[in-house]
DNA sequence: TTGACTGCAAAAGGTTTGCAGTCCT
DNA sequence: AGGACTGCAAACCTTTTGCAGTCAA
């Protein structure tokens, strides 16, 4: 029987309480770090792993080859910033129309899809032109 | 000054010549192989980031942590098969007229995006109901 | 006592890089 | 000779797994 897991419910509680998109292992490592709570990498990955097994958060991939976690919330788009790295959301399903014509295009039953844009974020354009 | 490539040469042939999608590195040197060119997958790695580099091939991202490369062609998304991985091309573009409210919503400046969808190839959802 | 959780260290899987040999120019 | 290519082996990076210790029920 699972038992009070020191890692997992600080884990947990990090992306419910969080609105921050993508989170990898390592930046949930240090988060947690941050708030005093040391946890090594493998069991974070354990801990994410069960967390999205039990459908608590979602796996998200922004194709830079890491895993990425973040809490369920409605349907969303990401836009990652090509200078920093941050992450936001794009609100909504940007191609669910269109997915009885891409079957038809293709041949293929369609089960997902993943719309992933790439920007710079007003930060990094502020700093760009100040 | 760049002189007749072996590996390289024989890469370019390979991917301008096929209409197959997302090439990794390991298909690449499989596809070589049987063409009795022998050649390492580090070599195949350099050819490819060459060709991509002087603006022969793309690159793109299927997901699966994998570099994958392909000829380039008129602009279009994929689809992968999630049962025997194979690669679709899904023509044409299927957000850039949601790009303005992307960036409206975001804050972000878009400069590119990807689109994958997932799903079951006719060849596998046919073995599925045979 | 049993089994869940965790940390540490090592294995894995793929990409990158260092180096020395080969071959074209 | 000079430099571009290549193969081999090692380095890297992140994920994944094995193991043994700890701790709650």
């Amino acid at each position: 029987m699972a038992r009070p897991s020191r890692v997992r419910s600080a884990v947990r509680e990090l992306l419910e309480r969080s609105d921050r998109h993508g989170w990898t292992i390592e930046a949930v490592g240090q988060a947690l770090a941050e708030r005093g709570i040391a946890a090594d990498p493998s069991s974070v990955f354990r801990g994410l792993g069960r967390l999205e097994a039990e459908g608590s958060i979602d796996r998200v991939d922004l194709g830079d080859g890491r895993l990425r976690f973040e809490s369920k919330r409605q349907h969303h788009e990401h836009v990652a910033c090509e200078r920093c790295g941050d992450v936001g959301a794009v609100p909504g399903c940007l191609v669910e129309d269109v997915i009885p014509a891409v079957e038809r295009q293709t041949g293929f039953v369609i089960t997902g899809h993943r719309v992933l844009f790439a920007g710079i974020c007003g930060r990094c354009a502020a700093e760009g032109t100040a």
